[in-house]
DNA sequence: TTGAAAGCGCTAACAA
DNA sequence: TTGTTAGCGCTTTCAA
């Protein structure tokens, strides 16, 4: 059995600078000096104040700090994503950067709904945090948050302003796609379909010219009929790997695709599940890369799948180390692109796993 | 292009109460009494002062609020799971209902890792958080969180901790268990075999129990070869279901499961896939139910699938609730688990989809 | 009905 | 080297 505790007080109970002040038997200005390392003070004095503190327990009070500062050490998250696969990875990697200064995290979600949002910045303002995070799906730009003439720095990750004043930190969608086409270029494959999300995004647009890119590049044709953009999901997958060999125009039979690289790893999934279906082997016939590198669908794809990873957690910590520059008085506005990464896996036909930056 | 702002201050520039009292002509406690609703004040002077402080965009510091109350109107959240899969939910619920009392949510992350945790811990009970919440990834009873002789309340989510005079959140996976093994019997399936998790779970042995105590009921004979532990992965579903439709003893052939309960999505999803293969038809020849009630999983299965779902979101707001109430002194302890609910959809032969509580 | 002042816990400038 | 004190922005008690 535990010792009941007492009823909780109104006020806390906690030690002050002022009880250490008293148990070392010296003041309170003298306290704030040892514990702080300013100021002169005897080594002898200093070290008895820091040993009596540890003593009784002593653990600063970080909202008068804040108050007296002018700085909470605190930065809000605004998710408008309902905290959706992409914002966790980005996430940790925030909380992890920021840790290390000691500034933590709030978190709010405001899902697109600019009323709540408007209400989430009042009450983040309130505490007064030292910087602000958008994050969002990224399906498009976003207005600009309106914070009225407080003077904090702003971050969109995978989000964007459409300011270009402001700061925004996305993936190099791009830069990923080629990273995928050229490996399935260089892996000898001539006839390189593209089944991807909704033309409404940014992302598919971008991932797009990549992927033409590439194909300029090495000289290959682009059949338009090779790009299929669809839903994000495996039954769209599906759906589209019949459409690219099942449906098509016979005068094409003889060029079927050899090379599928795909928006996301669901649709990857989808259509390498399709292939097998018809008959077609994956990689010997087709090969797969997808996108996001999302492990619970990669590893459990038949055959496990090659896919673009976004380094969402990195993202996050770029993130951080960003706002931390800007609360510093620093000027960084525009929009970085963080590199992608691919990883092998058999859809491709790689015998070991490993990264290619 | 936009006016260049000005050069960041040291101290925050916005209004305070005392501008707030300069501009309406009156004195600070005025002021506060007009803001807050306290005291007795001439009508007029309430309302002339409430505009004033609109119009000056008077927002309050609740870091100055916190000090002199003892109390800052946050709360921390501990997640040891870099907020996986599960956390979302629960992090979406809990923030939802938090910030309609305008209680802010510090996340932080301490990987498994007990000197990190501490660290987190250390620094937001600087912050004076209110309270804390701690959620895992629920593999088993955690040591009961340490924060020496401070007095706030602290509660687990999916997580549980071991000193019973604490309070622990959970989702009923007995319960859980039993709606949908009592779905299957409903259906008139007999032959009902169970695929779960490592046993090491606390959830996996809840569940089974739950099964056991539907098959009693219904007095349908446990086959113990109809139980099958494994990892939770789409991979070990395949292996599982090819060991129980395939590599089974002779003489059990004529009695082959007519239903699989499936300890999550993924096992249930992999299961489907290996019966197809087979040749065996869900649901008409087996039907399936799985367990998370994970969309991504359920959609895209083949068929998709009935399953559990364990209300995470509501288990969020719950804790949101039971923190208010602690916080605010009520005394509550023990542990408490949220009834789950049944999503129907094809692989037990729903027509529609709908809920079953 | 309104004003004045103390105090929440801390730091930093100044005085001793 | 150490002590004193003003002040960060707010509420609340007491006095006017």
């Amino acid at each position: 059995m535990k010792i009941k505790k007492p009823p909780r007080k109104n006020k806390r109970n906690e030690p002050t600078v002022h009880d250490v002040a008293k148990a070392a038997g010296v003041t309170i200005g003298t306290v704030s000096k040892a514990l702080n390392n300013s100021g002169s003070l005897k080594d002898t004095t200093r070290e008895h104040i820091i040993k009596v503190a540890k003593d009784i327990g002593f653990r600063p009070n970080d909202l008068a700090l804040a108050l007296h500062r002018g700085k909470s050490f605190t930065v809000g998250l605004i998710s408008s994503d309902n905290f959706g696969r992409f914002t966790m990875p980005i996430l940790e990697g925030l909380e992890s950067r920021l840790s290390q200064d000691k500034i933590a995290v709030f978190m709010s979600n405001a899902t697109d709904d600019p009323e709540r949002e408007k209400q989430h910045i009042d009450q983040l303002l309130r505490k007064r945090v030292d910087g602000l995070i958008i994050t969002s799906r990224r399906s498009d730009h976003r207005p600009s948050i309106d914070i009225g003439n407080i003077d904090i720095p702003i971050i969109y990750v995978f989000s964007q302003s459409d300011d270009p004043d402001e700061l925004s930190l996305l993936p190099d969608d791009f830069g990923g796609a080629k990273l995928a086409v050229q490996h399935l270029v260089d892996l000898g494959r001539k006839n390189i379909a593209h089944i991807t999300g909704p033309e409404s995004f940014e992302a598919v647009e971008l991932r797009k010219q990549g992927y033409l890119s590439v194909l300029k590049t090495a000289k290959l044709d682009h059949k338009p009929e090779y790009f299929v953009s669809t839903k994000w999901s495996e039954k769209a997958g599906r759906n589209a790997a019949r459409k690219l060999f099942f449906e098509q125009n016979s005068t094409l039979k003889s060029t079927y695709p050899d090379a599928l690289f795909c928006g996301n790893d669901q649709l990857a999934r989808g259509a390498a599940d399709t292939l097998r279906e018809i008959g077609l082997k994956v990689p010997e016939d087709v090969a797969i890369v997808g996108f996001d590198n999302w492990e619970v669908m990669t590893d459990a794809a038949t055959p496990p799948l090659t896919s673009v990873d976004m380094n969402l957690k990195e993202l996050g910590i770029i993130a951080g180390e960003k706002i931390i520059q800007l609360i510093n008085g620093k000027e960084i506005t525009g929009v970085k692109r963080l590199p992608c990464t691919l990883v092998l896996r058999d859809s491709c036909g790689a015998k070991n796993s490993k990264n290619l930056g």
